[in-house]
DNA sequence: GCCGGAAATGATATACCATATCATTATCGG
DNA sequence: CCGATAATGATATGGTATATCATTTCCGGC
């Protein structure tokens, strides 16, 4: 069972990290490494009344994902209003500036680091504009190769 | 007034673009164009109501903000269901892949073409990964300089 | 000018996402 | 055991977005 594999992994995450992974928020994590696909809050409310037969509000479900997305368990898809674990939750592999390629049709969500030169690039561009980058975090609007190659049989 | 100066820049643009930029709609780009920052279609709905003394429904206005922004005419800020006229909406400049840097403290956006090269580099990037980009807009959260000032001096 | 279809807008309901606030429970060192 | 702190529950409310059907406006053919 996924959940299975996802709750070990989430175990070996919690180890990793020196801080206070509850019951609950490993729960959370779970479920969102179990469901390898962004899910809302509420979607985790609901996932998690039917995966642990416990009924958890919406409203704590949000602050458990805020100490997951604190703590680079995992993020917040923007631009989705969705959440989705972090790849790297289960290795110590430190946590940079990451990129999000969403698949819009699949709804597949492939997590990489933004290339470096890229990142370099970005920053220069954005401190020429008269700004400074904060909190880079790119969302991309993508096909996957499967749905890129269903789309083109029925075009 | 901001509005009136806007209202004639949507003149321009409507005469420009060949598309049916009835008066409503014309009025909703004027009302980007005044605000100068990004506003949600609630909030054009109330700006309508108080610019043009009549009242249109959020749902008109979700119709007509469709319309704008399928013709490039202003754009949807993903991570922040937010509005915004293009800053090309005057010009003959044909709209590339937009990026808008946007300033967390004050909410100022500047919107830019993305640079051609940091553009190729992300499409390698995103095909390596098993991905087609299809949608490229770049959201990225910044400080304006003026913020960033003012945030050093009470650090 | 009248007519009929297409496009645009209005009206209403509803779903979904997010936060504010206060109450309750769990945890832990002293 | 006590008291402080952190975590969670309960409730209310606000903000964003879409679905659906009704009505109005627009425009070309007659
Ligand atoms: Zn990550
Ligand atoms: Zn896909
Ligand atoms: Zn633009
Ligand atoms: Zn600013």
């Amino acid at each position: 069972m996924l959940l299975q594999s996802a709750l070990s992994r989430a175990e070996q995450a919690s180890e990793r990290a020196e801080i206070s992974l509850t019951s609950k928020r490993k729960n959370v994590l779970a479920l969102l490494m179990a469901a390898e696909r962004p899910v809302s809050a509420y979607e985790l409310a609901d996932l998690y009344r039917e995966g642990f037969e416990q009924s958890v509000p919406p409203m704590s479900i949000y602050r458990m994902l805020d100490f997951l997305t604190e703590n680079n368990l995992a993020h917040k898809l923007n631009s989705e209003n969705k959440f989705i674990s972090c790849a790297h939750a289960t290795c110590e592999h430190s946590h940079g500036a990451p990129q999000f390629l969403i698949c819009e049709q699949c709804h597949k969500v492939k997590e990489a680091a933004i290339d470096k030169s890229i990142f370099i690039e970005l920053e220069k561009a954005v401190e020429k504009a008269g700004f400074v980058l904060t909190n880079p975090q790119l969302e991309l609007k993508c096909l996957c190769n499967e749905c890129a190659q269903a789309g083109k049989q029925t075009d």
